[in-house]
DNA sequence: CTCGAAACCGAACACTGTTAGGTTCGTATC
DNA sequence: GATACGAACCTAACAGTGTTCGGTTTCGAG
């Protein structure tokens, strides 16, 4: 009834079991109770290892994005450092979509992040794009990655689409982008980005041109 | 104390107050007794108006999204229709940085939103895209757009990073990226927008190759 | 052995969205 | 012109939120 023998949490456990909950039922799902009662404690116990909500969301938002991967760019190969840096990054964030909105605000000020952002930024430079060609392709990139997460976390219009069906001619289809909803999502994350770098590669010859 | 002689609220005054204290205050300064307070009625009045604040949400978005501009595809190029699209779709976001991630949810199932994305699909198909195409272009540009807002809202590494100068070199700059946010937002989605374009350029004369 | 910090609990605070029930007013109908 | 109805406001409350305060027990260091 006060301090137990063996430590009944920790951060690690606080943060699957949060973790866990916001996956199983949405982000609106995590309340401090809640996840208090998931870990048969009270919630203000919780206070003893995270000082807020947001906090322990952040700390959450670190580990996933811990698997980020920049390490491409140490090829010299600067297409192929982005190519594998979006995809793992794409990776992470729909492998929990419902935290998207957490994980897709605001990845400045945490220690992992910036080691990473300063990779990439040293990755474009050293392949021989200027600094502020670099710091633009870097957000560029983001940008589909993050966007690509968002529409897919916001299932767009998912189901009951048959109501529009013939209100809108051109969309008479869009019951099967219900079906094969993930699989659009991948091959246009797939296409932005193919196309994208098709146009980088014309602007590099232009820009970079010896 | 009851009824007035002339009414007080309007749904066009409700949601003018309460996107006006959300672009002051934050999304999470706008509560529904907050808002009352604003327009000097008790919170509960509201709901003779709105059966729910996630209602008022949607109906705001809605109005801001009116102006995105779809008429581009009238041309019949589809490059023009795609850069007049995804320019004021940005400008829509931009303009209520506070209202993003509501604005970035779920544009699907509004009447408006559905018309405009039958516009950019039908655009084009009568292009000449095949319809998966067309789709996943759609998507790819919502993206960049979507992505694009988020990052800006969510301001980055915006402060206080004088701290990280040293540590990360690559980035020892990046205290000029606070001043010039705005600007580097602004030339970054150009960049990634002229950059897909050429791409989908390149593979337009691949696809629809005659 | 003592003492302070750590880890838990119960109860509370201020806040949230929302509902129920009441009062007054405008308007349409007989 | 009386009556009825619904719209527009109110007060009061409910259940839930993040968080804090003060208390108790236990661990570990001096």
């Amino acid at each position: 009834m006060a301090r137990p023998k063996t430590p009944i949490l920790s951060t690690q456990g606080i943060r699957a079991a949060a973790l866990s909950l916001v996956d199983r039922n949405g982000l609106e799902g995590l309340s401090m109770r809640k996840l208090a009662q998931e870990l048969d404690v009270q919630a203000a116990s919780l206070y003893s290892h995270y000082r807020t909500k947001e906090e322990l969301l952040t700390d959450i938002a670190n580990e996933i994005m811990a698997d980020v991967d920049v390490s491409g760019f140490a090829s010299g190969d600067w297409r192929h450092g982005l190519t594998v840096w979006a995809r793992s990054y794409r990776a992470a964030l729909a492998a929990h979509p419902n935290l998207v909105p957490v994980l897709a605000a605001g990845p400045g000020r945490r220690e992992e992040a910036l080691r990473r952002a300063d990779a990439v930024h040293g990755g474009l430079v050293s392949a021989g794009w200027p600094a502020r060609h670099a710091t633009m392709i870097g957000a560029s990139t983001k940008y589909l990655v993050v966007g690509a997460a968002i529409n897919s976390f916001s299932q767009g219009f998912a189901d009951d689409v048959q109501v529009y069906r013939d209100r809108y001619p051109n969309l008479s289809q869009a019951h099967r982008l219900a079906e094969h909803a993930a699989e659009i999502d991948h091959d246009s994350f797939e296409l932005a980005l193919s196309a994208f770098l098709d146009g980088l590669s014309q602007l590099y010859a232009n820009v970079c041109a010896r």
